[in-house]
DNA sequence: GATGAATGAGGCTTCATTCAT
DNA sequence: GATGAATGAAGCCTCATTCAT
């Protein structure tokens, strides 16, 4: 695929993309999204080869600025308690501040349109917060379940009090305390 | 008298619906679905309404096993702890069992097809087994949190424990115990 | 066919099709009038073959009522004149009263389905009529012109005339009236 | 610069719209109409929303067309029966040359497909001739009747005029004078 | 490169009619 | 005879992708 001229309009797409998804699902003629882009549909094959490219592309752009986030302002010398709670912190609040893009992620992650080297990639942008876990555990009671597994549960959870954030919004910090703590009484 | 409506008919058409989305997803063409079951085309229609009402009661469906499934033999006297671990266990093992019957249940409950009456319909399915935790909470850490958060948290380590008892199934007993020790550990 | 065995089902059949007519159009379903009417739907066809035949037969049946109502009390001895306007009046008070009758009959009349043996046998249930129409011109303006053609006017004066009693209900004995002298004129 | 939309395509879509419905009634499959215009079933499509738009189009189309020939040539300073025997003379020609084109906006008149504002247009396209028919009127028999319903009668005698002439296209001539003489007599 | 018209395979659903019960 | 489930052909429309301009 040659350069695509304008990351401009890469963006524009990629930002209509998720606000159309969202409402109409995978589904969604990428016509629809080009013309929410307000750029010509069939300029849309300028800057991803197929509709299954564009989703991949979105996914790793979506989980990479989750990561960027969950991890930003990361205190270096702290306890692990504290610098996993500021990532779950930064993580969950992303969520509950960009409630279409974790929702479009999630749409993408179980889509079956996602490749493996997509996946591959995006574990690889979230490595540094599975080093993170694998510190927090590494003397509690999950100390020699797989590290894989631990993180799925992290995730999972992570999910739980998300969705627990967003529907009871006031509360929201609340529940992301609740919900870490029970992580951290999980893993650590 | 005219024909009866075949009950027949209608289950041969829910699994077939579950082995072809299975591999082809929600997208795959309700034609392909009937030709699977062994059915005419147009008669998946006088079983169905619409393609999305078969997804609601396909969804309902794979629920309604499941938390049966989950639920058989429960032990009327026992623990707290031992009724729940003998529902984990019930519930996971049926995931690993039938790994395409609950992929499918994952991709219908996230694909925006089933409607609010389904849902409610299908926490009904589930309230035994929310009972179950919240008398397994009642004197532990989230004694105090939203029942609902509880039980989200609940439901999302059961999926990663399954994920796992499937992805390495040699050591699947071995996964589901840790998964439940952890959600014993944060919830009671 | 055989004879059918009820013939209130008939009319119900009938009576119920001219009603979906004239809201879904002639494209409706079958299995709409059946249940319209309260019937089964497969039974529709143990009255009527098929759709054209049902679409024969009331065609005919709307035509029969439609003269029928025309002629009705019409004063033997009377002038040409008055016995053409009691069955004008009757012709598009009929219309007046029952618009879905004659919305219908339209419809089936330029629906391409009409058999010809059925408008020759329309033709011929408005028989009397045109008598009444050919001895009305006999000494008029179009005492010459063709026979149909005066009738054919004298169809289309009365549907506009109908129209506009319909459209005007207020002054609907006016247009009548209006619409009488103005054929009368043409043709006699 | 992209292809422009084909004009050619347009009219030949239209066109072949008339030639089909005349044989195969308005429910004639779109890709029938598709495939006699030489056009792929899809790009119908690009030219007509659905089926409906095709439809409302051409009506306003062939009813243009019928008004720009009625007017045709219209003698500017002549007598009001001079003006309105040309018009009617071009009109019912009009007819007899294009019966298809006639039939086929008759069938769509009373298809229940034409919406408000196609009949508002069309009731425009036609104003020329209201005019015309109401100077006719003006101080004749019809002169204190509503112009709605003298234009209705003069339509309606103009179809059965059509209807005669196309009969019996020998002596067309002469049906198309009876006509026009009727009508005159009727409203001046 | 940019544009948007063009394409045609394919999907969901409808429906007249048949026929098992 | 009465019933309503069964059938499968067919229709309208969608849409990812291509390509003429």
């Amino acid at each position: 695929m040659p350069r695509a001229r304008s990351d401009e309009k890469r963006t524009a797409l990629l930002e209509a993309a998720t606000r159309i998804i969202v409402t109409q699902g995978l589904s969604a003629p990428t016509a629809r999204i080009a013309k929410e882009a307000g750029i010509p549909n069939g300029s849309l094959f300028t800057y991803f080869e197929t509709k299954t490219e564009l989703f991949n592309q979105l996914y790793l752009e979506l989980k990479g600025e989750m990561a960027a986030t969950a991890l930003k302002g990361l205190p270096a010398g702290a306890e692990p308690r504290d610098r996993m709670f500021h990532t779950w912190r930064n993580w969950t609040n992303w969520a509950v501040t960009f409630p279409e893009k974790r929702q479009v992620l999630a749409q993408l992650s179980v889509s079956g349109k996602i490749t493996a080297e997509s996946r591959t990639a995006g574990h690889k942008i979230m490595a540094e917060l599975a080093e993170l876990a694998d510190q927090s555990r590494a003397h509690g009671a999950m100390r020699n379940a797989p590290l894989g597994f631990v993180l799925s549960i992290l995730n999972s959870v992570a999910e739980a009090t998300m969705d627990y954030m967003t529907q009871d919004a006031a509360n929201a910090k609340k529940h992301c305390k609740e919900g870490f703590d029970a992580v951290w009484r999980m893993m650590a």
